[in-house]
DNA sequence: TTCCGATAGTGGGGTCGCAAT
DNA sequence: ATTGCGACCC
DNA sequence: CACTATCGGAA
């Protein structure tokens, strides 16, 4: 295994980065034809000028060792320890004595620069598959033609339900790279719903000055005996947060999955309960 | 008429780093 | 040594 | 990350 080098990181102001940012998939839209590739939960970064860069145009410094096998061409991907790792994978390369050692680079697209826009989705595989091979700490994300609907409802399946991954990223057959929020690129997520008991009330700032901000929750699952608290701040209306669920009242929240603490992560407010 | 795209602005869990205690 | 907070990631 | 609220133009 290679050590990290003393060498202290240069500090780099910020730069503009503008990446591709997925929308929510819906079955209005047919997937045959669309490439398929896992969701990988870790951190979004480009590779550009020798370094790293995050969505927001923030540097990562990752060690000497790492960026040494790095090509020239500028790279859009995911820095990824491992499925249900995201904490380990955000300490790792967020931190300035983080260890990089289980951390890889899976690069999902090239970054444009010149004629790289005009070259469609197939094309810039192709290159990136030439691009990077025999690479220690690099990984080209595996792309699959899904053929249906089916195909995709399985494929997710097994992704979130055995292999406890995050969705589905969906990519449009021939699409450019678009430097923004686009359809071309859809990612398919599941949710969960619990119920919740409203302890008390968080107040709102600034346009939600006066109203609610966020709801105190608990839940009881995994065991009466462990008591789980946590906040819910979204997915309410304007009007539901002038007049939110009183303490006491039990409500559905929605969330991706649980934290080790069995917490709700991404928690969103459904609605109130409505049956005894 | 409905829908879509873009912008602005709220909120969550978790981690790191730094200041205050 | 502990706590609180802003700034990031998602 | 999640969401709501607006607005203007496309569909």
């Amino acid at each position: 295994m290679a050590k990290a080098t003393k060498t202290k990181p240069e500090k780099r102001a910020d730069i503009d980065i503008e990446v591709l940012l997925a929308k929510p998939w819906t079955d209005k839209v047919d997937p045959t034809g669309w490439w398929m590739s896992e969701k990988l939960d870790g951190v979004r970064a480009i590779w550009k000028d020798g370094e790293f860069w995050s969505r927001n145009g923030k540097p990562f410094y990752a060690p000497d060792w790492f960026k040494a096998q790095m090509p020239s061409t500028q790279l859009d991907g995911e820095l990824f320890i491992g499925r249900k790792q995201f904490d380990a994978t955000v300490s790792a390369v967020r931190s300035s004595s983080g260890d990089w050692s289980k951390v890889k680079y899976h690069v999902f697209d090239l970054y444009p620069e010149g004629e790289s826009w005009s070259s469609s989705f197939e094309e810039r595989q192709e290159l990136l598959a030439r691009i990077l091979r025999e690479r220690p700490y690099i990984e080209h994300v595996p792309q699959v033609r899904c053929t249906g609907i089916k195909h995709l409802t399985e494929t997710t399946d097994v992704i979130i339900n055995e292999l406890h991954g995050e969705g589905i990223m969906l990519r449009e057959p021939h699409s450019l790279y678009e430097q923004k929020r686009s359809s071309t690129l859809l990612k398919v997520k599941r949710f969960f719903d619990i119920e919740a008991t409203v302890l008390g009330h968080v107040p709102g700032k600034g346009k939600h000055e006066g109203r609610l901000g966020a709801l105190d929750c608990v839940t009881d699952h995994g065991g009466s005996d462990r008591v789980v608290k946590f906040q819910v701040g979204t997915g309410f209306t304007d009007a539901e947060r002038e007049n939110p669920p009183v303490h006491g009242s039990i409500i559905t929240v929605r969330y991706q999955e649980l934290t080790k603490d069995s917490i709700p992560r991404f928690p969103v407010f459904v609605a109130v309960r409505d049956y005894e």
